[in-house]
DNA sequence: TTAATTTAATGGGACGCCAAATAAATTACG
DNA sequence: CGTAATTTATTTGGCGTCCCATTAAATTAA
């Protein structure tokens, strides 16, 4: 059911048209509004002086750029309009991002503890206590403010964490116990891989790409999908499982996964025992750049074995994202996670797989790219999956009113 | 770049929104349409009159149902108002079918041929020629006209056929020999698979189904992708290529395919080559039905190699569509072409395969569903897609003048 | 025959965009 | 140094579109 337009409808479009181009694109005057967004500058000085009026942007001076005619009077997002709020809840931690409207960071912390032996809400109610603290970096308290919260694992309905498993949680009813410790705070919570690839979206290595894949390797191997410049859920919020795809069914099973999927075959474990390391090594510390470093420094110091593993999982790798780009045709894909540590062993046999595989690939330029912001990549992705509802909710509320 | 909106803008979406009302919901009164799409019963009253203006929709009568109140009068799309026509180009032959603004079938036609032997250009020539016959059941020569053609092959850029290798076609520049045929009538091309997912979507067994992929059985394997109610393409028109997809890296290659790729494990010829028939019986003759009937008449007979062979194939594709459902968690899965014929003995199989790897499974019912067009499907999607154009189409141009 | 009910059309008001005119602030140039 | 040129921002008026309230029309119920 398509609902009907009038005016509302089209004054609500046009605040969003304007935040979003001051927001995308900066500082600006009024005049640069209008010719960027077609609207008409009559229009402009309205709809702007709407979102001045509601606190959501300011008049900072005037450009002085020498230009000929009279200067324009820059425009900018209230710095102090909102906080955006991104909150990670991974293996080895709890983190906190926080966001103003401009998108500088006002504050951030990580608390490193081995969340596989803590009881699942108390780590929320911790991370609630965190953001209370990263609020206390704004002044106006009567600010907006959004925060999501990135899991590693599946989530239904936007409100209960159904399954973590690398650390045991199932059925962990995130919503409820933060409504407990910050009523006020409205809460998202989203998937650790879709979140980052969000993040490689806005201010990350994926920016202006429309349809791409995040994959993270981890223990697990998710993955977020971008397609249309929109996350891509699926019906019950459970797409992007690529670690569970199967791409070689005869395959000897493990003892850490299912027979043949990409993740017994390219994941953290599957690295470690191709090199000759102890796995439990890795279930030990809750480091998640351990393995990625390691195997990194043998490679570099020419061990033939940790050679071989990195060219044997690479292969496996690429024929995951063979199948993905066969099935999506995307644009490119982005590797995250401990991926990263070793991408130039990985880079080679990866292209290798996708040149015989990919048919597209004669007429299409395909992309692989390897993540640049780390362990951040969820929080900042978390952050900024806050910042974009904040603005988005601003431009609609404020033309009910 | 998002565009500006204005009043127009909100009267075009009106517009299609109680065309689309009429498309969908068949026969009914201006209160009728002002009641389900939440418009003004006055707006409606107006939209309405320009519609009939535009020759788009008729008043037919008064609505006799007995009940209170003066009766209502009874709104339809006009029948004669555009021409929806649908082309298939498959290996068997050229087909065409054309719609009018109801939905009822105007005109079908189908010349069966080998075109693997035929050259392209004159293939393409006779597609026209047919639409120009369809195009004499239709009175007034100067209605709304959209051909689809479906194609078993890659699309780029909506007008040329890059590469069949089914038929053994490459580069046909399909758009532009057809405009010396039938300039005044636009066309559209698109995969094969692809509209008969759409066909499937509109008309067949995946109503009201948001997500969900077309997967169709022929010497490839080739799928549909509609995800949240759109068809999805990817960034350059190849999404879906299901039967390339690595599933069994370590099996050996044979000789139709490539190592481990789904339509080597499942498509027509293994099925054939496990069952014991000639594979070159199905290259010789080109009756894309006959594999399928002819291991389902050995099947139904308990002939026990094409049993095993249907168990085989099963798993193959359930471990496809596990796959499918774990990237994109849809909420079903239709299954077409030759599988149509063998359902009965490879659901089994397949379900086997999904509930053993489908992580959702646990929570979210997914559905496995065998498509009932039969080979009309991708005409029929192709039809429903010219429709679709027409009607959206008149909604915005109406709106210009 | 009258009342009740439902449908469709009509007129007035409000909203929001655009275009044109006006005011304001700066540089360019004789 | 003063005027012209240029660019920015605002103001005013007109127009399109939707909604609301009213009226007219067409039917059933009593």
């Amino acid at each position: 059911m398509v609902a009907p337009a009038d005016q509302r409808t089209v004054r609500r479009h046009n605040l969003g048209l304007v935040l979003g181009n001051i927001a995308k694109g900066g500082r600006r005057s009024r005049a640069r509004v209008s010719t960027e967004t077609g609207l008409n500058p009559s229009t402009v000085s309205s709809l702007v002086g709407d979102l001045i009026e509601w606190g959501l942007i300011v008049e900072v001076g005037v450009e002085q750029d020498g230009s000929i005619g009279r200067p324009g009077r820059s425009l900018e997002l209230n710095p102090d309009g909102g906080a955006a709020l991104g909150v990670e809840i991974a293996d080895d931690g709890v983190g906190v991002l926080a966001l103003d409207l401009v998108g500088t960071v006002r504050y951030r912390a990580f608390i490193s503890q081995d969340n596989r032996e803590k009881v699942p809400a108390e780590v929320v109610a911790q991370a609630a206590d965190l953001t209370a603290e990263a609020l206390k970096a704004f002044r106006n308290a009567k600010i907006a403010k959004v925060c999501t919260i990135a899991v590693p694992g599946l989530v239904a309905r936007g409100d209960v964490l159904l399954q973590a498993p690398n650390i045991g949680w199932n059925n962990v009813p995130v919503l409820s116990i933060w409504r407990e410790r910050l009523p006020d705070v409205p809460l998202r919570i989203d998937n650790e891989a879709r979140l980052a690839s969000y993040a490689e979206m806005t201010m990350g290595i994926a920016r202006n790409i429309g349809s791409f894949a995040y994959v993270s390797g981890g223990i697990g191997i998710g993955s977020g999908l971008v397609l249309d410049r929109k996350i891509y859920r699926g019906s019950h919020g459970f797409a992007g499982e690529l670690g569970h795809t199967i791409i070689d069914r005869s395959v000897p099973p493990r003892s850490w996964g299912a027979q043949g999927s990409l993740q017994t075959l390219a994941g953290e474990l599957a690295l470690l025992e191709l090199a000759g390391l102890p796995t439990d090594g890795r279930l030990a510390r809750s480091d998640p750049d351990w393995t990625g470093r390691e195997v990194a420094r043998r490679a570099s110091a020419g061990d033939a074995r940790a050679l071989a593993a990195l060219d044997t999982v690479g292969a496996a790798l690429g024929v995951g994202i063979s199948n993905l780009y066969n099935l999506l045709d995307m644009e490119a894909v982005v590797l995250g996670g401990y991926f990263t540590h070793v991408a130039e062993w990985l880079k080679g046999p990866i292209e290798r797989e996708l040149n015989a595989r990919v048919n597209a690939e004669h007429w299409a330029e395909l992309s692989l790219r390897f993540s640049g912001m780390g362990r951040e990549a969820a929080v900042r992705g978390a952050a900024a999956w806050s910042l974009d509802a904040i603005l988005e909710r601003a431009g609609q509320e404020g033309a009910e009113a």
